[in-house]
DNA sequence: TGCAAACCATAAC
DNA sequence: GTTATGGTTTGCA
């Protein structure tokens, strides 16, 4: 039986369904109904599910986990995320995600490069992303250094990486499947949309 | 800058 | 099977 619960922590909803020990999706947003519609839309197909209003002790940990995450920490979580439902594809293109460092973005090509496919194909996955923020798809911005898109909206988006600046300066490579992916400083990024929009930002 | 065409895994028909 | 749909990229005027 799986587990969905929401819970509100210093205003923001962060939502899970799990079965301990695994994860079936995580969420986050502006309303415990929003987050919750959020679940039920990542859920497979048939599975039961029961929503708890008084989260289980792993739940309520994973919960605290997301809020972290959420603000910008990098603690290294190692929750089981339950994936075999999903594509092979969308299974690879996650996993590449999940090694992006905070304070650093790459680009949707930077993904396809390394796990095949193409930059499209990477944004139809990083779109469907059950496991916000946990799977740091807001880590995923375009080639230019620009966003992109963003499910919660790309406010949320641009927030998200501000909190994540870590003062690197230098690309670097992560490795995923023995290959090598590009990475780059988030400042990167929260720079060139400076100098685009010199004074606002388009949100 | 802006636009068109190529790109590619998925989901929906 | 086929088509439609993107959180893209690249090239060219």
């Amino acid at each position: 039986m799986i587990q969905v619960c929401a819970r509100n922590i210093d205003d923001v909803w962060f939502g899970l369904a799990c079965a301990e020990p695994q994860v079936f999706a995580t969420s986050f947003g502006k309303s415990e109904q929003e987050v919750l519609g959020n679940l039920l839309d990542s859920l497979p197909f048939n599975v039961p599910f029961q929503v708890y209003s008084t989260p289980l002790p792993f739940a309520q940990n994973a919960l605290s986990s997301l809020k972290t995450i959420y603000d910008g920490e990098d603690k290294n979580f190692h929750f089981t995320l339950a994936v075999e439902h999903l594509p092979v594809y969308t299974q690879r293109a996650l996993k590449a995600t999940r090694q992006i460092p905070a304070g650093y973005v790459t680009s949707y090509g930077s993904i396809a490069k390394v796990v095949g496919g193409g930059p499209r194909a990477v944004g139809n996955v990083m779109a469907n992303n059950a496991f916000a923020p946990l799977v740091p798809c807001h880590r995923v911005v375009k080639s230019d250094f620009t966003l992109g898109g963003y499910g919660g909206g790309l406010k949320v988006k641009y927030q998200l990486l501000c909190r994540e600046k870590r003062g690197f300066t230098a690309e670097d490579t992560v490795d995923v499947e023995g290959k090598e992916m590009s990475i780059y400083p988030v400042e990167f990024a929260l720079k060139r949309l400076d100098s685009i929009f010199s004074r606002k930002l388009p949100f």
